[in-house]
DNA sequence: TCGCACATGTAACGCGTTACATGATTAC
DNA sequence: GTAATCATGTAACGCGTTACATGTGCGA
C-alpha cells in the first residue's frame, strides 16, 4: 500500500457504498465526488487490480442480459478495516495550485481588461457548476432518501455551494475595482 | 517551454516585480503566493537555468559586505514578451483533490466523531490562515503603498480570506449536523 | 560550537495524466 | 453504417516532491 497516493482508499471507499465494476467507480465518481475528488483510467484500473491481488477487495465476473461481461468487485472484510483505519487518521494537508490567481497577482502587466476577462470567464464557470451541484443536491435527495451516506454526500456538496457563493462575491468585488483602475488610468 | 509546467511562468513573474536570486523568489513566493501557488527547490532552481539558457532571463553575480556571493535574476524584454503573452492566455482549469472532503463523503463508515475531529481541525486550520493572510494584507499595504503591484495582490489576498470565511461557515454547519446525527443515533 | 538562516543546486522516485489499444452493444 | 456508450486495460511521459549534497556567515 503506496504511502502517499489516496486512489487506493478513494477506490475502497465507493467499494464500501456498493460493489461496483471499475467502470461504474468511474460514473459514480464523476456524479458525485468530481468536484473534490477524482481518478482517471490509468489509476484506476491498476489499482484495482493491486486492492484484489492484497485481499482488500473480491471480484465476481458478472453478465446480465445483453450486456458484456464486467468485473464487479466487493470491499472484503480486510479491506473494510483498511478504509475505516484511514477515515479515522487525520487527512495530509495539500498544496492548491490555483492558475487564475497566479495570473491575477502578477496583473500589473497587463492591462486591467485581461484580469477583468479571466474572472469573468471564471465567474460564469463557477455559476456553472454551482448549478450542477443544485441538481445534484435534488438529485441525491431525490434516489438515496433513505442511505445512511445522504448526510455526508449533501455535506460534501454543500462544501463546493458554499466555497462557489464566496468565489461569485469575490468575482463581482474584483470586476469592479478593474472597472475603477481601468477608468482612474484614462 | 513546457506547455504543461507553469513554473517557468511563475519564475517570470516573480521577476517582473523585481530582480531576485532563486532564494529571494523562494522567499517572496512563501509570504505572498503560497497561498494559492508555491515551487520546491527542485523546481525552481531548474527552472531558472533553463529561463537563463533561452535567455528569458539574464544574470549578474552579486556580493554585498559580509554575505556570500549570489546570483541575481532579471527578466529580460524577450521573458517580458511571453509572460503578458501567457497572462492573456486563458487559465486552465485544473483538478482539485480534497482528501478532507474525500473522507467526509465516505463518513458513514465511521462514527460522526471522526468527521468532527476532521472538521474541527479543518476550522483551526483555516482560522489560522485567516489570520496570517490578514497580517500579510497589512503588511503590503503598509509596504508597498505605490506599488502598481498592490491592487492585485490584495485581490489575490481577499480571495483567500473569503474563500476561508466561506470556509468557516460551513464547518459550523457541519460539526452542528454531525453533534445531531449523533444524539438521534443515541 | 552548535544550530539556524542564507544560498544553490542534483538525483531519484512516484504519482497522475494522456494517449493508445481493443472490442462489444445500442441507438440513430 | 457509424457514432456513442459500455468496458477494461497498458505504456510513456513529465511533473513535482523529497531527500541529498555542499558551503557561508552569524548569533547564542
Amino acid at each position: 500500500m503506496s504511502k502517499t497516493s489516496k486512489t487506493s482508499y478513494a477506490v475502497l471507499g465507493m467499494l464500501s457504498i456498493a460493489p461496483m465494476s471499475g467502470y461504474d467507480i468511474r460514473q459514480t465518481m464523476k456524479e458525485s465526488t468530481s468536484n473534490f475528488w477524482s481518478e482517471s483510467d490509468g489509476q484506476l484500473y491498476p489499482a484495482l487490480a493491486s486492492l484484489h491481488k492484497q485481499g482488500l477487495i473480491s471480484c465476481k465476473m458478472e453478465k446480465n442480459e445483453n450486456e458484456r461481461e464486467k468485473k464487479i468487485y466487493s470491499i472484503t472484510a480486510k479491506g473494510m478495516a483498511l478504509l475505516t483505519q484511514w477515515l479515522t487518521r487525520a487527512a495530509e494537508t495539500q498544496s492548491v495550485r490555483s492558475e487564475i490567481l497566479l495570473k491575477l497577482f502578477f496583473g500589473a502587466n497587463v492591462s486591467p481588461d485581461v484580469s477583468r476577462e479571466h474572472i469573468q470567464m471564471h465567474c460564469y464557470q463557477t455559476k456553472s457548476m454551482l448549478a450542477q451541484l443544485a441538481a445534484s443536491k435534488k438529485q441525491l435527495q431525490h434516489e438515496h432518501k433513505d442511505s445512511p451516506h445522504l448526510p455526508y454526500w449533501l455535506m460534501s456538496i454543500d462544501y463546493g455551494m458554499q466555497i462557489a457563493e464566496a468565489k461569485l462575491a469575490w468575482c463581482d468585488g474584483v470586476i469592479e475595482k478593474l472597472n475603477k483602475m481601468k477608468s482612474e488610468r484614462k
